[in-house]
RNA sequence: GGGCAGUUACCGAAGUGGACAAACGGGACUGACUGUAAAUCAGUUGGCUUACGCCUUCGGAGGUUCGAAUCCUCCACUGCCCA
């Protein structure tokens, strides 16, 4: 695997490869990367408490360019998250507070130290646009910025226009300005770090554009906006997701196991397309595993490297491995496999509630202990999934609603892994 | 400020006094088939309960009624039109 780019590769042609550019303006970039150091910038959303997959997509772009030996800017929308971006559906922005976004901020950076480097000539830099956006008074904005832009021109964008033929929402003259607040922060980084590309996902192509404009008007220079595709998935389900709920990169928030298990679980379509965006394999290798892959689906050798490049580039190689040992005891070899050192994994990746011993020797009704590890919601859902053959204690099936669970069951005398479905397990382990 | 329309479960959307825990679609969950895949088929999808059943839910608060998601009053929010 080749983890340095060829540094005479234009970073553009390798983004167009791996299927990591969507739209480019004409305006000369892959000249202006071949010439020298530019400065990249993305904008990061602060109003969650962690980036997700998706937002990996404009990451591995930036990782591509500091890569070639561009310096990547990470903007983080401490002032922009205040206003909030049309093209996303949701009415209420929570206000937060300055403190707030410094953790996010760290948080964010922490989250992407496996992708950037913060050292070094090309040393990734972290901003947050409140320490500008916050300062500017309103008659500068209206006299310096809001001139350039031209009403009409900001209502054809798509994600105002959209806005205004629906009779559902509308449009709230502060989302409106939205582009106008993004492009500010294209034209600061412009002055300050003469930062000359923006990257984005598909859907921010008016907001990109509007700064290239911005930065064309009001200071005559030329500047480029490529944006990332927006990722599908050959199932129509959407990416990033399951059961809904995002995949994000904070173990806290999701378990390295469940990312782990989020790759493994990709679509066979999808993943030579998937290790051509998110990994730094090269397309060699990836058109070797998609070879393997072809002879012996079954194998699942694309999502094996997968899972495990993704895991570790967001939680470390030690982290990496232990979730997939943890993976291989559990849907390799089942329980029998189980060694007391095997079962420490298991209990730092699966999610495990610890159960006073006495209560085991007692015996715990199963239906509750699906409820107290968390598996189910509802002693009622608990009993629905154990009706319809869902639960399995140990990986053997359990049909009593009545039953009791005991030392008996107990792996090592204090363990019981139990599983609902094909592959969501959880493990009580006694003190 | 005035007028009109709307707010239903995870989402979309029916329901306009009792047969409503609330149609239908999507999503999700479980099973069969499989490879921890896809597709397909079947079932499930408010809480408690072995069950009879009980409890909570249709933007919020009151009210009318034997009985309200449905009628009335006030309030909040959203959209459209007028000023």
């Amino acid at each position: 695997m080749s983890k340095h780019a060829d540094p005479k590769t234009n970073v553009v042609t390798v983004l167009q490869e791996r299927g990591l550019m969507s739209q480019l303006t004409e305006s000369g970039l892959p000249e202006a990367a071949a010439g020298g150091q530019l400065y990249v910038y993305c904008g990061f959303d602060a109003t969650a408490p962690s980036l997700q997959v998706g937002n990996l997509v404009p990451v591995m772009a930036l990782a591509h360019f500091q890569r070639h030996g561009h310096r990547p800017i990470i903007v983080v929308g401490g002032g922009t998250s205040m206003i909030g971006d049309p093209s996303g559906k949701s009415v209420e922005r929570p206000l937060l507070t300055a403190e707030q976004i410094a953790e996010y901020a760290g948080r964010i950076r922490d989250q992407l130290a496996g992708y950037l480097s913060f050292e070094g000539p090309a040393a990734a830099i972290l901003v947050n646009n409140a320490d500008w956006l916050s300062k500017m008074t309103l008659i500068e904005y209206l006299r310096d910025i809001g001139k350039h832009f031209s009403v009409n021109a900001m209502s054809a964008k798509e994600s105002v226009r959209s806005r205004l033929e629906d009779r559902e929402h509308g449009i709230s003259y502060t989302e409106f300005s939205y582009m106008v607040v993004q492009a500010t922060d294209f034209l600061h980084l412009n002055d300050t770090y003469n930062c000359t590309v923006q990257i984005g996902g598909h859907d921010q192509w008016g907001n990109l554009t509007a700064g290239v404009d911005l930065i064309r008007k009001a200071r005559e220079k030329h500047v480029h906006a490529l944006t990332v595709p927006l990722i599908t998935s050959a199932s129509g389900a959407k990416f990033g997701k399951t059961a809904g709920n995002a995949i994000w990169l904070d173990p806290a928030m999701t378990t390295p196991y469940a990312l782990y298990q989020y790759w493994i679980n990709i679509d066979d379509r999808d993943v030579a397309h998937y290790l051509k965006v998110f990994t730094f394999q090269s397309l060699d290798d990836i058109a070797t595993l998609e070879r393997e892959q072809e002879a012996d689906p079954s194998k699942r050798v694309g999502q094996r490297v997968l899972a495990f490049e993704l895991t570790k580039l967001i939680h470390g190689e030690d982290t990496a491995r232990a979730v997939e040992a943890a993976s291989r005891v559990l849907f390799g070899g089942g329980v029998d496999e189980l060694t007391p050192e095997a079962l420490m994994h298991l209990a730092s990746a699966v999610p495990t509630v610890e159960i006073e011993a006495a209560a085991l020797e007692r015996g715990i009704p199963v239906l509750d202990a699906l409820v107290t590890s968390g598996a189910q919601p509802s002693k009622g859902a608990a009993r629905r999934v154990l009706q319809q053959g869902g639960l399995y204690v140990n990986d053997a099936r359990w049909s009593d609603a009545e039953g009791v669970l005991t030392r008996e069951q107990a792996l090592f005398g204090r363990a019981i892994l139990l599983r609902t479905g094909k592959n969501k397990y959880s493990l009580l382990l006694a003190k």
